[in-house]
DNA sequence: CTGAAAGCGCTTACAG
DNA sequence: CTGAAAGCGCTTACAG
């Protein structure tokens, strides 16, 4: 029945009218009971910088079809790189190709680096799996995360709408900023949001903050906010509380903020109004699917859909509270 | 090991200290295979009126469901009653207590005749679970489905948000509109949102639409739009694309329009910018989920948590891509 | 009460 | 090449 070695034709057709016939479906628990498959994968993905960090979110959900998967003989090796060096990443990428794993989900932080990585998976023919940031045709088995350019397309479009006058400074609390993907399309989706407006009414400017260890950053941002005549701000990633926290404390009112991602601080913000939007895509979900996928294909030699986008949650003060962590 | 007559408490702390040093996992497939239990569930949902419809939507993830649980030998009995006709209700109501399922999952559409139907549930110990709306305290195991007057305080701030000025019309597409608590609730969110603004600028009208055979109603409708200069309308319910055809039809402009659910109708309107945001509530899931609660209570016996609600999802023309029917 | 055997529906190594 | 047997890790009816 499963392709083992030659079988008359006519016998072929009789074995699949039976199947038909008696509807048969097979029994999933006998099956993998008795086969014994086993299959070793690894994770790359940033370190959160601490137990509240974005980077957590789609570790949970890995971790979570991991251990359903354990069942399936399925393993896992994590590896995690620091976010702010791009050599760690690296280090990192040869520990993963000596374990010559049978599947990668990495989010592919740091775009030169990431292209050769991918080329050595490639060579080696291990099938990958891009999170939360994607580069094109580059051979990957899927990409899991939001279609970034348009996620700034609705931050765009819901801080045009909440704001009566003034101009906007986008913020990118990042380093290297450039060599971030999804930084720059979630950028180019907010420009594109603004440019295509028949009457123009707001001004944009653009910041890098790369160092936040102390608070000098928030005296330039400061300066930026007055002589612009600064009333919206979008930031580009999860990073919006340090926002949050400069508008607490130099006692602004007036300016209206959008930034990403449900982080508890983030959390605590939208409910103090201070930040009025975060767009969100469910991360735990995100890192539960790229494993699963991965699994589908490697184990299950199923074929999976290349371009697996998240949704673009919209979440205000009035909404928060009911998107949760999984079910 | 699993409770069977006697054991000396000593043989059952020696029994559980291996099974903690060897970290055992008891195997799901070998054990399901092995038990062969079955199951037999009823659902009652409203009979979508098209294909189209919005209850299509929860019976796909009903039938997703129920198709994995094939294998645990769960079987499912569906029923469905006319949304205008109570009466159809309880007939369903009793084939289905005459089917003495195992399991129930229902939509308790029309109030007062739920409440008896409960009651029969209750007395017979047929466990069941609420989707879409939800009675308090009567007995559920569960309910899945959105917070309805949260889910319309969020359609109070969103039509606040983009409407100037001028005044706002509440339609509900229902018969029987008192005895459906869902929409109840959702009107009563709504209000309130504009009720806690400090300087109201506009006021609310509210209007049943019963019959929309023929186009009476858009004459009615159309003199409310004009007579009380309604620039806001938020429908109720899955069926602000009635309001798209009346904009269409008789040519508005600048009425802005909030409604729910992800019909295919409806998010044409969106696309059209007839209809600015829909509140959605990821039907499908919520099927789905509604028998994953039943199957985890009634054949795992595990305890399930009272109340599954659903995110409210605010979807517009820019993120509504994104938002697909399950993954 | 309790130990040991049969069987759930498959896969796979093996003998013929 | 192909049929028949062993075994996957459990549950449960049954004998003692």
């Amino acid at each position: 029945m499963h392709n083992r070695g030659e079988v008359a034709e006519s016998t072929k057709r009789k074995i699949r009218e039976i199947i038909k016939e008696l509807d048969y479906q097979p029994n999933i628990f006998a099956s993998t009971l008795a086969s014994k498959k086993s299959a070793l994968f690894a994770t790359l993905l940033p370190q959160p910088p601490s137990v509240e960090g974005y980077w957590n979110k789609p570790f949970i959900g890995v971790k979570r079809r991991i251990l359903e998967l354990k069942q399936y003989g399925v393993q896992i090796q994590p590896f995690t790189f620091n976010q702010t060096d791009s050599k760690s990443f690296v280090t990192e990428t040869k520990k993963v190709l000596k374990l010559k794993p049978e599947g990668v989900v990495f989010a592919p932080f740091f775009k030169k680096e990431s292209i050769s990585f991918i080329q050595e998976l490639n060579e080696n023919k291990i099938p990958f799996v891009f999170i939360d940031s994607e580069i094109n045709d580059a051979g990957q088995l899927s990409y899991i995360g939001q279609d970034s350019y348009q996620s700034g397309l609705v931050s765009g479009k819901l801080l045009d709408l909440i704001l009566p006058e003034g101009n906007i400074l986008i913020i990118h609390f990042a380093k290297e900023m450039d060599n971030q993907n999804h930084l720059v399309q979630r950028e180019k989706g907010f420009y594109e949001w603004f440019d295509k407006k028949e009457e123009p009414n707001h001004q944009l400017f653009t910041t890098e903050v790369e160092n936040t260890q102390n608070d000098e950053w928030m005296v330039k941002v400061r300066e930026k906010i007055i002589s612009q005549n600064i009333k919206g701000i979008f930031v580009t990633n999860s990073k919006v509380f340090f926002v949050g926290k400069l508008i607490e404390k130099l006692g602004f009112s007036n300016i209206r903020v959008i930034g990403h991602d449900l982080l508890k601080e983030n959390k605590e913000y939208l409910k103090k109004d201070i930040v009025q939007f975060l767009i969100c895509q469910r991360p735990e979900e995100q890192g539960y699917n790229a494993i699963n996928k991965l699994f589908k294909n490697v184990v299950q030699k199923r074929v999976i859909a290349k371009k697996n986008y998240t949704s673009i949650d919209i979440v205000t003060k009035e909404n928060v509270d009911y998107y949760k962590e999984f079910k």
